[in-house]
DNA sequence: GAATGTGAAAAGCTTCACAGCC
DNA sequence: GGCTGTGAAGCTTTTCACATTC
């Protein structure tokens, strides 16, 4: 059983291979060559066969990958088919919604206990678990053993947030709120700013445009091309 | 005006850098170096002069960045102020609760045009916006000029929406179904799957357990280092 | 003195191409 | 013949370090 390192980028292309290696069980394929990974996932089969090569030699050359196998490899590996508790804080409009996102539920997260700051919110129920104040976090995290949050609040409370992160024993954090969130060094944290994800596209767009336009400027008026 | 070619990965920082640039302006900060903006942001000093230096020369030596002039100029290059609007695609609760998500608002995008591929939801209002059926997207999308869409549509309904899409002469995608959207090579896609995003974290732990348990197995059975 | 902007080095990631295996 | 796993090459991104500018 080898425990290489696996590299960022490939960590973060994993559950890509793993939810079409379960489109491809659920059709009843046995059988997929990095090459029809690659026509499913719209990556390359190179890339795919050093990929898994990180988590071990799972190919039979000639033939492919056996998809029941491989899942099941990844499963014992990465922990698939345990459920992981996952906490929750922040529960205004983002955070109730993805409380009740089956998504997670899907891909075995179960949101266990719910936070939020604001005092008004406490003892509310949203799906189906009672509010708990943010004081209580560290207390019960500990208790239930919980490994992960899920960080949806305004930017106003993220300080606040992360310090009863740290003080929580928490292990990692997907982190919703428009500002990025610095817990301990032992604490992995995905910042996810969705506003932010737009304007990266917004950015590249406006960007088009002014080198459409420089670009039919220096055809008008070759002296400009120099700068 | 210089208009260099911004690499994806310095691309994908601007916002950060607009958003700590903000706080400043918002505090009465002038001045701000690489080292301060560093500080506030937890990325690198070289790291923010190279990014920064991808969109023309803002700083002054001995001194460090205006950071008004230095918004005012991202602001022009990257369409800042500029309100942007966007259709919105599929209204569950994700898609619901992004409709009347502030953070965008903020960011000066508009969602102006609400689809849906389920006929109950149709004619329904959400946030204020009655949700038109999916066959009316091209036409609608066209009919205002908007170039960004927003995604949040179950896994089954991505292939359909794929191709109004792209028949419909939008730019850029935000894609936060549980599945990569591919419209053709004119369309910048950013695909944000959560409950992928989640699962990397707990990849990482399920491994991190297993390296110390193989470290630990290791330790006591030097035997078994070898492989 | 202090901080920018940028060559150059280092690190990380992707793709090529093929030996080895089925 | 077909496909994996992986050295090696190529590319991108990050970091270093310093000449240049204020």
């Amino acid at each position: 059983m080898k425990v290489q390192r696996v590299p960022p980028a490939a960590l973060a292309r994993l559950p890509v291979y793993v939810q079409s290696l379960k489109a491809m069980a659920d059709q009843g394929v046995g059988w997929a060559s990095s090459q029809e990974m690659a026509r499913s996932t719209g990556l390359e089969a190179s890339q795919i066969r050093r990929d898994l090569s990180y988590l071990g030699h799972f190919g039979t050359p000639g033939v492919g990958y056996e998809v029941k196998r491989l899942l099941q490899d990844m499963s014992l590996h990465l922990g698939l088919s345990h459920v992981w508790p996952v906490a929750l804080v922040g529960c205004g409009t983002l955070g109730s919604a993805l409380a009740s996102y089956s998504g997670f539920v899907e891909r075995n997260f179960r949101i266990v206990a719910v936070f939020d700051a604001k005092p008004e919110t406490i003892g509310t129920t949203v799906a189906g678990i009672q509010v708990q104040p943010l004081d209580l976090l560290p207390q019960l995290v500990r208790e239930q053993g919980i490994r992960l949050a899920l960080v949806a609040v305004s930017s106003d409370c993220v300080q606040e947030v992360s310090a009863k992160l740290a003080s929580s024993g928490i292990r990692a954090v997907l982190n919703l709120a428009p500002k990025p969130l610095s817990v301990g060094p032992e604490v992995t944290v995905r910042n996810i700013d969705l506003a932010a994800e737009m304007q990266v596209l917004s950015f590249h767009e406006a960007m088009n445009r002014l080198s459409v336009s420089a670009a039919a400027l220096r055809r008008s008026s070759p002296r400009a091309a120099g700068q």
